[in-house]
DNA sequence: CGGATTTGACCCGCGC
DNA sequence: GCGCGGGTCAAATCCG
């Protein structure tokens, strides 16, 4: 139970903007988590680097497809010598800061039908079902072990035959959060935006997603049209990354910052270095730390 | 009336 | 082998 409360509670979005190339895992840990991790607790004898090895070892075949997912080789299936792993990890964690929270693989017993990848995301969203531009089917709904909120089960609709699937429950833990497991993928073109959205409650505004308010040092995302900008408190910098795609956009709303505004902003001003990267403070100025950790 | 949702039944993999 | 838990099916129902 307790397992699977920290399974449910990984951030997902501490890995957003996280370049292809790069060690994922880095990015997880600043150098103010070292301390606090490392360095006040010497009993803990892995360092950041081993730590780090022993997650990219466990995860390459789950390595993201996009710089806003997750992606494991089956929905159902881990192998059991890294779920080992990963509780051992876990518990260094928890005594370390509860705060920090650290990207692991999810705990998934069963493989049946399904072998494909699967794409597990949060959101934060009024709801689950409307945050991309595909349109689905719901087919199915059960009640989950542990957790009070149900699991939907979703088909896409949106062309005869696609295998595409995705999974809705409400993080017992945050009920604001959803967490979306997308599996199997399309075999047709994604629908226009205008069509795929019609009818939600979705506004022209700056997408933000968040995660539980006590991530102090998790990475938050805002996605601004074809832009992610990825902030982390703390932290001077503020990374701006393209070519998210609209499903990825869709993580949550931020009210009241008209999106074509902050373009403007970034596009008009010098801030932006060759590698996309802003003063984090003038990014909070612009939109307020209100608005950025509502 | 057609498409979407609900919900109980069934199936399947895993652990004991 | 059995029970449990999760995923899917499909009939019934709802809704525009």
């Amino acid at each position: 139970m307790d397992e699977l409360a920290f399974l449910m509670d990984w951030d997902l979005e501490a890995i957003n903007g996280l370049a292809p190339t790069t060690n994922y895992f880095s990015h997880l840990f600043s150098e103010q988590d070292d301390e606090l991790l490392f360095g006040s607790l010497p009993e803990f004898s892995k360092t950041k680097n081993a730590l780090i090895d022993e997650f990219e070892e466990l995860c390459k075949p789950c390595y993201p497809l996009s710089s806003q997912t997750i992606v494991t080789n089956s929905l159902t299936t881990v192998p059991k010598e890294p779920h080992h792993e990963v509780k051992e990890i876990k518990a260094s964690k928890k005594v370390a800061s509860p705060d920090l929270q650290v990207l692991a693989v999810p705990k998934c017993k069963k493989s049946k039908k399904n072998k494909n990848k699967s794409i597990v995301k949060k959101v934060t969203a009024m709801d689950g079902t409307l945050c991309d531009a595909w349109a689905w089917r719901k087919y199915g709904q059960k009640p989950i072990k542990g957790s009070p909120y149900p699991r939907s089960y979703y088909k896409c609709s949106s062309s005869k035959g696609c295998p595409a699937r995705k999974q809705v429950e409400k993080n017992h833990l945050d009920p604001k959060v959803y967490i979306v497991t997308y599996t199997a993928e399309h075999n047709h073109p994604e629908p226009t935006r205008r069509n795929s959205l019609a009818g939600s409650t979705r506004k022209n505004n700056l997408l933000v997603t968040h995660s539980s308010s006590t991530l102090t040092r998790a990475q938050k995302t805002c996605s601004i049209n074809s832009l992610v900008v990825t902030h982390s408190p703390n932290t001077p910098l503020v990374k701006i990354e393209d070519e998210v795609s609209m499903q990825e956009q869709s993580n949550g709303i931020l009210e009241d910052v008209e999106d074509h505004h902050l373009l403007e902003w970034l596009n008009g001003g010098q801030l932006c270095d060759d590698d996309g990267w802003i003063p984090n403070k003038e990014l909070e100025e612009f939109i307020g730390l209100d608005n950025m950790y509502q």
